[in-house]
RNA sequence: GCCGCUGUAGCUCAGUCUGGUGGAGCAGUCGGCUGUUAACCGACCGGUCGUAGGCUCAAAUCCUACCAGCGGCGCCA
């Protein structure tokens, strides 16, 4: 087994034998003796240094072929050196052309179209590697959390028949001569598999067919959904404060190397603890008036007031208590007071708005039926998420937690779409 | 869906307002080079100016339509 004798640029100390190395070529700059090539592999980079009188010619002769992302295969001694990454170089004693290959296309000048088309190679790059990181950081963070509080993993499907946000949304596809629909949310399905394992939760990719163009929308994303059998709305918003608070810890524990050459201001997440800040929707729309705004007790808070109320509350908070007709039929309503009703959502600070909606859900069956009605929806569709209002129905609540958008917060990029290594947006369904 | 902007060399852009034989940097090729840090120096190569039509002696430049993309908003995770 050869792969057993290479190690990684992360590996390489300073040392008096020989090591092995494969990857790819991250730069190179060749003087007349002397050749700099640097290799990029999955752990990071590291300078080698091929020079003319130490190699045999065939291996002198491919270094001088070499090329930026050509892939290669380096045998060298690792020796100690300030002017290299890391403060270690490889002296080459041998050098091999794995591949080639044609000139890389993706150089110093790149536009933002220009890496979409080349998302495919573009992904390679550091600087998104970084984020692929501390993305699967993100994934591994929630799976730990979910694991050592006693939730399943589920798998519900991602091909439905019925819609669970705005019929508008929905990605339609022919099903053997019936209509289908890309799944939007998997919290109804959620919802049945409470009534056996009480705690569970699904990472399963979530699609809107909104024609959005904003830099916090794409239009597949992971959906990390929990639900939860005998917990209320106040015990909901705690289980995704400390869901949060684990992910953006785990990260920091696991990828401080990548959020620094980010440049990311890692304090801000350092401070992430909770409880969070709660406010009622009430009390969000007073503190904007107070602060400039001139809203009513139902308009919706959008992405500018979002910004402002962040700004003021400087930390990440929960807007609870919306207004009832703002919210699908399956959220409790206030049975003391209708015009609310028991949603909230986590809004992340520095504003990068909505990291998560979630409630708690009617389980009361005539209310639930007679919100279905309401909201225009046949209920013969919903038929079986009606009927687990029937058999042992108990209070329940859950939410949806966008990875990207956590993600995005977390590195503190520029545009949700850098999250993804392929972004599925309005004009990108290639490559 | 609405509003705005852009389209010129493989890439990033200048040139468009004020019409008159298309430029630079990077990449590439060749040569040089003192341990380079997206090296540096020299030469060369590189174009259907998004597409179609119109005005004009003359269009990258002015007009019309179309196409493609980018940004913002609605919405939401």
């Amino acid at each position: 087994m050869p792969e057993q004798s290479y190690i990684y640029a992360k590996e390489v100390k300073p040392s008096e034998v020989t090591v092995k190395l494969r990857g790819w070529v991250y730069r190179i700059r060749k003087m007349k003796d002397k050749i700099f090539v640097i290799l990029r592999d999955a752990s990071g980079l590291v300078q080698c240094i091929g020079s003319e009188d130490k190699m045999k010619p065939e291996a002198w002769n491919a270094l001088n072929e070499t090329a930026i992302e050509n892939a290669i295969h380096v045998e060298g001694i690792p020796k100690e050196d300030a002017r290299a990454i890391n403060n270690v170089e490889i002296h080459l004693r041998n050098f091999k052309l794995i591949h080639k290959g044609e000139i890389f296309p993706i150089a110093k000048d790149k536009s933002k179209e220009f890496i979409l088309d080349n998302t495919h190679l573009f992904l390679r790059s550091y600087q998104s590697t970084n984020i692929w990181k501390v993305k699967a950081n993100v994934l591994r963070g929630a799976r730990e959390w979910f694991f050592e509080n006693g939730f399943y993993e589920t798998t519900p499907p991602i091909l439905t028949g019925s819609a669970c946000e705005g019929g508008a949304t929905l990605f339609k596809l022919k099903y053997f001569g019936e209509t289908a629909y890309l799944s939007q949310s998997v919290q109804l399905y959620l919802e049945a598999l409470i009534y056996s394992l009480e705690k569970v939760y699904a990472v399963t990719p979530s699609f809107r067919a909104e024609k959005m163009r904003t830099k916090r929308h794409i239009n597949e994303f992971w959906h990390i959904e929990g639900e939860e059998a005998f917990v209320d709305f106040e015990g909901n918003m705690k289980i995704q404060e400390e869901l949060v608070e684990y992910i953006v810890h785990f990260v920091l524990e696991n990828n401080r190397k990548e959020l620094l050459e980010m440049e990311r201001d890692i304090s801000i997440l350092e401070s992430v603890k909770t409880p969070f800040k709660k406010i009622t929707y009430k009390e969000a729309i007073d503190t904007l008036n107070e602060n400039g705004f001139n809203l009513k007790w139902d308009d919706d808070i959008k992405t500018e007031e979002e910004r402002k109320l962040s700004e003021i509350i400087g930390e990440a908070f929960f807007v609870t208590m919306y207004p009832s007709h703002h919210k699908p039929f399956y959220v409790k309503i206030n049975e003391d007071d209708p015009k609310w009703c028991y949603s909230a959502d986590l809004m992340a600070p520095e504003g990068f708005g909505e990291l998560i909606t979630g409630g708690q859900r009617e389980d009361v069956l005539d209310t639930l039926v007679r919100r279905i009605k309401e909201e225009g929806w046949e209920t013969k569709d919903y038929e079986w998420y009606i009927d687990l209002r029937k058999y042992g129905s108990v209070y329940h609540s859950g939410f949806g937690l966008g990875a990207e958008r956590l993600t995005w917060w977390i590195c503190g990029l520029d545009a949700i779409q850098e999250t993804l290594p392929f972004p599925r947006t309005r004009n990108r369904i290639y490559p």
